[in-house]
DNA sequence: AACATTTGACCGTA
DNA sequence: TACGGTCAAATGTT
């Protein structure tokens, strides 16, 4: 009854993909299925277990846990702590990276503020100078010490697609709750 | 009915 | 044996 390959599937030895903090942690650009959660030693909330939904599908093995912090004060806004672990190799919403967008194939027009919960919304993702990034943006409040390493990821991620280019496509449908750039604010 | 989440059990590891 | 990651039956949702 196994729900993924075994053998494509090895959350120990999975490269962990960045750890991040964001402010509404229910999108991400790809659709998970929770499995599990725990309260973690002393920790004041639970930690949540997810695998990429088409686990059971393709056997992709991509994982990401949850977890809020215990931020000390200014209680206003929740801060998450949201672990990725192992790359996706489904062929599915075509998102690789919850940061980074390919523009060449995925225009950004289709967000629409009045369709998007997210509590900021992001037009204008700046530019990346190395060329081989000219057909990415990123969002703009991406974390500084992330940036390198997301695009790094992001890159070598269309250069290794066993999919090609197709592994990008974007389709029109998608809906603001599935793109990159209403998730972070 | 098919699919997603909840939740205690189970189990490997340190 | 305490901790935390996963399983899976029960429960909830569509």
């Amino acid at each position: 009854r196994n729900l993924i390959d075994p053998l494509d599937y090895d959350r120990k030895n999975a490269e962990h993909t960045g750890s991040t903090v964001a402010q509404a942690p229910h999108n991400d650009g790809h659709q998970w299925r929770k499995y599990g959660q725990k309260w973690i030693s002393r920790a004041k909330h639970s930690r949540s277990y997810y695998r990429c939904a088409n686990s059971k599908v393709q056997g992709c093995p991509a994982t990401k846990t949850v977890q809020q912090m215990d931020s000390s004060g200014n209680g206003t806004s929740k801060l998450f702590n949201v672990d990725y672990y192992g790359q996706h190799t489904c062929k599915g919403d075509g998102i690789a990276n919850p940061y980074v967008v390919d523009t060449a194939h995925h225009s950004m027009e289709p967000i629409n503020q009045n369709e998007c919960n997210s509590p900021t919304l992001e037009h204008e993702a700046h530019e990346v100078q190395d060329e081989r990034f000219e057909n990415l943006c990123m969002v703009q409040n991406m974390p500084e010490y992330l940036i390198d390493f997301e695009l790094e990821r992001a890159f070598e991620f269309i250069m290794n697609s066993p999919l090609g280019s197709e592994h990008w496509t974007f389709d029109d449908s998608i809906r603001c709750e599935h793109s990159p750039i209403c998730i972070w604010g």
